[in-house]
DNA sequence: TATGAATGAGTATTCATTCAT
DNA sequence: CATGAATGAATACTCATTCAT
């Protein structure tokens, strides 16, 4: 049989994606992302190595991306480093609004798949968070962000902040309109809380 | 009764809550979690009802004890908004530095265990994000936080941040010590990270 | 405590037969059991070695009484082999109406228990069924009955029948009248189906 | 495939008839049962289910046989309501001869089975004893057989009968030929034990 | 490449039985 | 005798992975 232009592998990872953000990695089944496929379950394993395997390519192709236009940003030189930052934050949340499924993943399996396969897990990742510090570090060389904050820290910290606003608009997107959200997080990230 | 002296239950929650944190939910056996707490397999069905029913009763502890803690000091009427905020901060960070383990479980269980099971999820931790909110309405309503920033979005925000703090913190003591994290997110909280 | 005139081991025996004619005897629960006799777990081991002797001892009790019953039947002088053999089937039909549950438990179980314990099984079983070939014998020799039938065969035909008959009516009481099967019984036994 | 010939299914199942057989339902083991079929443990739930649903298939099978036969018996126009008596009985005799396992499972297991499973159990059960109730019929009709028996307890009485003997030659075939019960229950039927 | 029937290791859970009190 | 908390052996079923075709 002739797949016509059938891209077996973009199909698994599309079906994979949709399977895992509804049962989770652990309850998704080979057999149920080969049926949405569209392909036979031994397929799977001509395109993966194994579960696992299906996931970390997810990761590789979401953090390729975000790399990818992360740098275009970095590399504006016309923008300023406040500017850079709310790019970043709208990066990230036009990203995630494209590809809703693709966010739940992220929030719910990247930690555990972090944990138990530090070695394989995407160099884009790490590449993606480095680049960002360095538009954070731009900002502070240029006086215009606090130094009272430590780069790693902030990191995580807004990190965290994002992923979990996130999963919040993924699971229950008519109560947390991200164009607020995203507005809110540049707000804050700002200046905080305190008035004045 | 077969033992003098000691706690089963408790034996067997303490137990599960370092091999949750150490194996992860789904990789825990339940065998492995009698070994520690030294009972037989069996006797963890007498106290609980099955796997998940332990990762309930784990939060419902947790939460319970944040709850109980954080109207404490919701109810102390010498301490202002801002004040009620830092110790709000201190308390998690209190709390998950005294229980490592637990901080990991809540980092890597909770969020797959409130998608499972809804229904069951322990009410404390509803009502700690309810009483965090009116501190943060509170200080609102005293003219002393913004009021450009939704509630909702703003609970989701923070809790992400330090969330995902108390997970590198937990995985990584050495590289984050608390306090510096601590200080840094008390900052963050109140000034955002642009200078003036 | 003490149990004013209570005799524990009828009361377990009472709530066994309930409890096997209910679920089955694989299917039934010590616990249970205790539960309905009004006792702890542990005395039903006091009273029984354990769960198939609760079986064994439900069986040596309805043969034991059978037994009893069809001797006084069988030393009746004053009967013909064919009142005898009436005598013998209201017997049966008496003593299962009184305990529908022991009908239920007798049919369902019986064969099962004889086949995994075949040395225990109560002895009034067996004197039971010897008896009634004796009045067999006798009809055959009186004269009355036909010698074209062996005893063995004519003992598992008739006590399966019944047996069977009992099965359905304890089962479905409304559509299966005692008193129609047992006039139905005593006729096909004596001239079957075939007119004249 | 991996194995070139072979019927998996139907080996899992005569392997199946053999251990219940041998063991009763609940004492056999999935594990025995593929061990003897030669196919993996994982292989039986290919084909069935769970356990329950290979016990089901085999009824399905045996009843749908003996339906068919028998409705063949009851198209032979040639043929009395006596000498249709007399071939359905040698249809039980001669179905169970040839299967003698499946005469133990069936003598065993399915009163259990109708019980717990009372909207799944094969309809061919219901269908052949229809059928046999046809047969009497006509016998009535035709001023054959007695009216003084109702259908239905006939039915059942017959059916035990057979059953019990069948049980009793299953587990002991060396001290009751066959041929002899059978030649047996054709006269009971028919003519009862009373002479003349 | 593509298939899907076959595999078999792995584990939560049950419950008859025990025994310290 | 009576208790019921504690035990731990036993097993049906799942599903990621393989491989003959």
């Amino acid at each position: 049989m002739r797949t016509r232009e059938g891209n077996k592998e973009k199909d698994i990872l599309e079906s994979a994606i949709k399977v895992f953000a509804e049962q989770g990695f652990h309850k998704a089944k080979i057999a149920k992302i080969a049926e949405i496929a569209g392909v036979a379950t031994g397929s799977v394993y001509v395109y993966f190595k194994n579960k696992e395997d299906i996931l970390l390519k997810i990761f590789d192709q979401l953090w390729g991306k975000l790399y990818s236009e992360l740098s275009t940003i970095q590399n504006s030189s016309d923008m300023s480093s406040i500017e850079k930052v709310d790019a970043m934050i709208d990066l990230l949340f036009d990203v995630f609004t494209e590809n809703p499924s693709t966010a739940v993943v992220f929030v719910n399996e990247q930690n555990q798949l972090m944990r138990s396969n530090q070695t394989q897990f995407t160099h884009y990742y790490e590449k993606f968070l480095d680049q960002g510090m360095v538009v954070l570090q731009e900002g502070v060389n240029a006086g215009l962000f606090s130094i009272a904050v430590d780069e790693q820290i902030f990191r995580h910290f807004i990190f965290g902040a994002i992923r979990n606003l996130l999963h919040h608009w993924a699971e229950d997107p008519q109560n947390f309109p991200l164009n607020k959200i995203r507005q809110n997080v540049k707000f804050l990230i700002k200046h905080g809380i305190l008035l004045k």
